[in-house]
DNA sequence: TAAAATCCCATTGACGCCCAATTTTGCCCA
DNA sequence: TGGGCAAAATTGGGCGTCAATGGGATTTTA
């Protein structure tokens, strides 16, 4: 499967590192990706990871409109000054910087998230939280339509 | 029969691995099913495991609306982060990840339990306390009805 | 030159794949 | 109806490979 899918908590190590899962970076070598645009999620307390030509996507979006909008100024301010590129370790190993540190509020812990076409990094109770809100709600849903 | 049925308690072995039902092996041969989608469940503290096919449904229903909406996100992080493919061993067996066996609260028994076009693990006592919770719900109703 | 970022290597641990032993199941026949 | 068998299913474990981890050593930067 070449899509970024379930989930996995790894331990920071003492020299800010965590390793990639292995799942997550064979999929990142199918899609031929080397540089990673790392940016702040624009939905969740989470980083975003994925390819350039993410970026790129983005960059046309703003291309579209007036370029001294405010609107296309804010999303510049977001995916320019919120991502950054990175790369992995010879050992597919991550630097967790304080970029990524400081937005997710990560500190000794880190879970991967997949996400389809992109994964994410979460601060483990975080995400849980975000899951387990997200069921109750369509919980709530499923009882209202009965 | 092509579909599901019934339940039946395996012992996880030392290994983190247990064997499949033959029953439900033979519907997903049946049904041609040979990477299954593994997914954390909506509504129950359980794992679901279906056809690809279910996955395409999910990700079909997420495309429908805005992709960058809240709504879209959440539901990405159910599907494609509460989610993974697995395949079975030569034996038919499974794997009982952490990502299994800390969602579904199973340490070393499992209890499968078919739901039609798809089916699920338990922990065991969990399945029962449900079963139980539900059919006392529904004593209550029909004496209400009465 | 100190601190931090990189690179390199060794050890440990997990996983996939395979084979063997044991148990269960379905079926036939006495 | 009760055995007896053969086939299928289940279970346990070995082993090789790859991933994960931890810790130097080296280079770079401020």
């Amino acid at each position: 499967m070449n899509r970024f899918l379930s989930q996995v908590t790894k331990k920071v190590d003492a020299k800010g590192r965590v390793s990639v899962p292995s799942a997550f970076r064979t999929v990142l070598t199918r899609l031929d990706i080397r540089d990673l645009y790392v940016f702040q999620d624009f939905v969740f307390p989470a980083i975003s990871i994925a390819g350039p030509e993410v970026l790129e996507r983005f960059e046309r979006h703003i291309d579209q409109g007036d370029p001294f909008s405010m609107e296309a100024n804010k999303m510049s301010l977001l995916i320019h000054g919120g991502g950054v590129f990175m790369k992995l370790d010879g050992e597919g190993r991550l630097v967790v910087s304080d970029f990524i540190r400081d937005f997710a509020g990560i500190t000794d812990q880190v879970t991967f998230v997949g996400r389809g076409d992109y994964f994410q990094l979460w601060e483990p109770s975080a995400l849980t939280r975000m899951q387990d809100e997200t069921r109750r709600e369509r919980m709530e849903q499923s009882v209202r339509s009965t």
